[in-house]
DNA sequence: CTGAAAGCGCTTACAG
DNA sequence: CTGAAAGCGCTTACAG
């Protein structure tokens, strides 16, 4: 025997062994069919004693049902999306699923990747990109996989998502800073077209004016990365005003500006210039960092990512809906000083 | 029509429309098999004009290779996984293989995991994690799967490797140090089982030796994190003696270790203590960190594990090895001083 | 070089 | 409640 082919076991076997028709097997792994209860736990049984396990690729010629789904990736340079992702995964494969990814160097080579992604007919797809273009969903839906955006919006606001309500974190932040005496505040604004971006800058600008403060100046940082972040920190001194309270469009961009403004003009922070980011990575509570910032309610977020999931994979006709959640506390740490004594 | 049941496009379809049999048609996406060059051009031809692609859970049925590769993850506290991660996906994915995931938020969590993954036949497995358990590459293997450790060796050094000759990167680091002049080495060492760690110590260590130098202290940080390194830089004011060049296990653990050492007892870095990492991830080149550091010569380690990928997924029979690359270059930046002056 | 037929490992109407 | 039969979308000996 020159190849030793590996020999799984089939329904037949297990059949055969239970001295039953391969039928009433089959049903016995399906909590909808109709079989004795008696019935259904000697085959499930003897199935974990022996290790069988319906082969899916046969399961899903038939149901339709893959149990698979796709998770697209791209930009990991941003911290909470690895967390995210294995997170996500672990908790998806909890409820039997599997996560397949598509991933891709060139923003334009995802197109390939999610195509390819495509062919294994995942039950629904998951994004966790924030540039993914939005003729990618439509791909997926002709497809037959529906797409759940993850912490944000589609362009066109079709599509399943899951989201928090950024503009009232937004809010937060400036309340937070104009509660503390904050006069002159900053946006530093990330990837232009993600609608977290959007949502923050918003909430954070108009809770400003409301406060009765100067309405907030802007930097275009444009992506949601450390170098953004720093570079934006270092054109800090061609602000007409000199800002001194900060909100950054996430963690790791905070974290950049914290860098570029201490090393590159020499302000100190918080002494000189308060900053709060957005997210709560993990890195924010490095000592490093010490980073004030609006955490994401991870944990709320997944679960209802995941319930969608089943409901997706489960039946057939789910209305497109957007998730908000309600943001997560701003956790305080030393990336903000109150301002009050200075103002008396 | 209740249910708009998605119709994708089959062989029959495709053979119909084109008026050839089924099989000719299969035949036309399968290099090796026996059909007129002509016949082949006009089938590929349709297919992609008409969109048509091989059901491959269809194909998997009947030829037992799936073109799936598990990857299992679990430790992305490390920065240094998400990138490989997500290159090596891409990679593959060019060679036109799907990547599906195995992760746990519980170590104990991985094996149900993999399991799970197991189902999907996978014709390799490729490990990422530092922490898994020996025993689950005895599994992969009965199910069929082989498994590829990347940057790491099995702890029983059999199944297929991809790693660096880290030993030599650690005597790089000591002949780096013991040329600028540094006299009392220290080795922060992480994960003891890591065969990374293992290595890097061993080099480290032993060239010091054979330097001339005294033989380097250890602190034991226990893992591959932030957190284990910040500690370790607390816990170097309890050393005998007070070391002027250090090894860290990895960049993470560095950096950590750099914060620790400053924060904590005040040391400046580089000008009290040298410290080098190991990997080169991005997070070293930050302002931040300028982080002197051994790099791993990612670009080559994922060619060869997607060559490996590619040999294993198409022949049957294929001979265990772990293959060594030679380590990347010592980056230098700002975490390194000389000492020679003061020597003299 | 091509086609008709069997079969991969399952599920699911259809009878009983 | 259970079983025999058809069939999911493919590939691959086997004839021709």
């Amino acid at each position: 025997m020159p190849k030793t082919k590996h020999n799984r076991i089939t329904v037949k076997d297990l059949a055969r062994d239970l001295g039953m028709s391969v039928s009433t097997v089959s049903r016995a792994f399906y909590p909808d069919a109709v079989i004795a209860e008696a019935t259904r736990k000697a085959v499930l049984k003897r199935a974990s004693e022996i290790g069988y396990r319906p082969n899916p690729f046969a399961q899903s010629l038939i149901t339709k049902k893959t149990q698979i789904v796709g998770m697209v990736v791209s930009d990991l340079t941003n911290p909470f999306y690895p967390e995210v992702m294995t997170r996500l995964t672990a908790l998806l494969q909890q409820q039997g699923m599997n996560v397949m990814l598509a991933s891709a160097q060139q923003p334009d080579g995802i197109d390939e990747a999610v195509d390819l992604l495509l062919t294994y007919q995942p039950d629904l797809m998951i994004v966790l990109a924030t540039n993914l273009k939005s003729h990618a969903r439509e791909r997926c839906e002709a497809a037959g996989s529906p797409v759940i955006f993850f912490n944000r919006l589609s362009a066109d606001g079709l599509g399943f998502g899951i989201s928090c309500d950024n503009i009232e974190g937004g809010r937060r932040a400036a309340n937070y800073l104009a509660d503390l005496g904050h006069h002159d505040l900053l946006y530093v604004s990330a990837f232009p077209d993600a609608s977290t971006n959007i949502e923050r800058r918003q909430g954070f600008c108009e809770q400003a004016e409301r406060r009765g403060l100067p309405r907030p100046q802007v930097i275009e940082a444009g992506e949601f990365t450390y170098g953004a972040g720093y570079a934006a920190g270092l054109s800090l001194k061609n602000l007409p005003v000199r800002p001194d309270g900060v909100l950054c469009a996430n963690d790791i961009v905070a974290i950049g500006f914290i860098e570029g403004v201490q090393e590159g003009i020499g302000l100190r922070v918080p002494e000189d210039i308060s900053v709060i980011g957005y997210d709560d990575i993990a890195m924010a509570a490095w000592p490093s960092h010490r980073l004030t910032t609006i955490a994401q309610p991870l944990d709320e977020m997944m679960a209802a990512t995941a319930e969608l999931a089943r409901e997706l994979a489960t039946s057939a006709d789910v209305e497109q809906r957007t998730l908000h959640l309600t943001p997560g506390p701003l956790v305080e740490r030393g990336t903000v000083a109150s301002r009050r004594k200075s103002d008396e």
